[in-house]
DNA sequence: TAAATTCGTCTATTGATATAGACATCTATA
DNA sequence: TATAGATGTCTATATCAATAGACGAATTTA
């Protein structure tokens, strides 16, 4: 009968810093409530000596974090926790992203980044059931909550089927709104494969991420209640910024 | 009308040394299939003009993938895919662990690693409906598939309704077989909150990681089909070898 | 107002990380 | 068998990461 293993331990050596594990850590603790927000967080030589580590590593990631607007710090006074937990992104068969995050958020939306006609690659082609090289429409979108990116996506449509749906997608700022223009009341999530890694550079552009950060990505596609697929995309969410809620189907 | 951005740039100056980045670069690579199994990958000199980096510091990253058991170099002729894609790991409503990994590993099962009698935390408390502090039983398992942990949960059970529920578990290495005996013939995935971090120091331990690696963390509750909760479970999954496909339910 | 607490800055030192270049060693092939 | 192409090893240097200690500056508390 073990105990819990304690899990305040740092790995040396390991292709990650320490102040880039003991921001996570932070980040983690504030996650799960251990540093509730508007509080102070513990001084600085109390973190250093919590972890195991010179006070100086323990600043090199507070400032990541005051840097990121996770963290304020008040000369004389302490370090406060200003951002709120992650955001609980709902992911379900009807998953969409207006609804689901109400009360978490007090303004949200999707922006249309760009879009552009091309042929489909090998992944997109099976997912949408077309042949190799079919022409499809790719819409790049970015998620934004209360001012912060939340997600950032593509997602293609058979070029034939849905052709101008850009055009109405930037109208709308909607993909359900959009699809119902061409007769689709309802749709549903076929698949969903979820994984993580680091964030690249274009992650780190596209989510305003700080290098370091992790992203979840889902690749999904969605279908009619009938099963024909209409829209293949890949997501990718800030991990630090988002959990995913898998809702019942 | 803007193009997908090369993703193959690498960031400095980010917490994370540019040999572990491009060894996650790798991973990844090998598992959307860019680079093949049993082949050989790209010579060091390629790589490190791919990325934008000194050749020495492909030989890290390529060193450390060596190290997990993914890569073999050789000298004079090249280094070689070893390992197979990512495990598809199911997670849906009736998710049970033995069922869905069927026909990608040859040999998998669940070990009892630990199990003890405690009062029920904050939120294990929520999750089962119980009143803080009341007692709970704690199985902590570990899944492994073809020799490799690919998942590392706790679970707790209400102590008073499950009591045994340990030696019923180590006897016949399932839950669902272990709930069977107790009465419960069928049980659903109640909600499921899914995460990702950095490895700890614990994680790199129970899943035999190396630092640096990411792991999935799902918070999930079972209940039966009218809404008992019965478990409450984290489950912890090396990204670099699983990936959550996300079942109907 | 004085003291204690806390974050901010500075210097110095050590070890890990990354670059650079040269050359050895092994393998496959012309 | 000679050569080209690949990995392996070595030296050297610059920068980043981490530790250590001392002290300054702002705030709260006694």
């Amino acid at each position: 009968m073990i105990g819990r293993p304690a899990a305040d331990r740092i790995e040396r050596r390991s292709g990650v810093s320490l102040w880039r594990q003991i921001a996570d850590k932070i980040l983690h603790a504030i996650a799960i409530g251990d540093f509730a927000e508007n509080t102070a967080l513990p001084p600085e030589v109390a973190l250093a000596e919590r972890y195991g580590v010179n006070r100086h590593t323990v600043r090199s990631a507070i400032s990541a974090l005051v840097q990121e607007g996770v963290l304020r710090a008040e000369q004389g006074r302490g370090t406060f926790v200003l951002s709120r937990k992650r955001l609980s992104y709902p992911i379900g068969a009807r998953t969409r992203f207006s609804t689901g995050l109400q009360g978490q958020t007090s303004e949200r939306h999707i922006v249309l980044l760009a879009s552009s006609v091309e042929p489909a690659s090998q992944r997109v082609a099976e997912g949408l059931g077309l042949a190799r090289g079919a022409e499809v429409i790719r819409l790049e979108t970015r998620g934004e909550a209360d001012g912060r990116a939340v997600s950032r996506a593509a997602g293609w449509f058979e070029a034939r089927r849905f052709a101008g749906i850009d055009a109405v997608m930037a109208e709308t700022g909607s993909i359900t709104a959009s699809l119902a223009r061409f007769g689709i009341d309802d749709y549903l999530r076929q698949s969903t494969v979820l994984s993580a890694r680091h964030a690249d550079a274009a992650d780190l552009a596209d989510l305003d991420l700080q290098p370091g950060a992790i992203v979840l990505v889902t690749v999904a596609v969605n279908a009619t209640p009938d099963g024909q697929p209409i829209q293949f995309s890949e997501s990718r969410f800030p991990a630090e910024r988002v959990e995913l809620r898998l809702s019942a189907l």
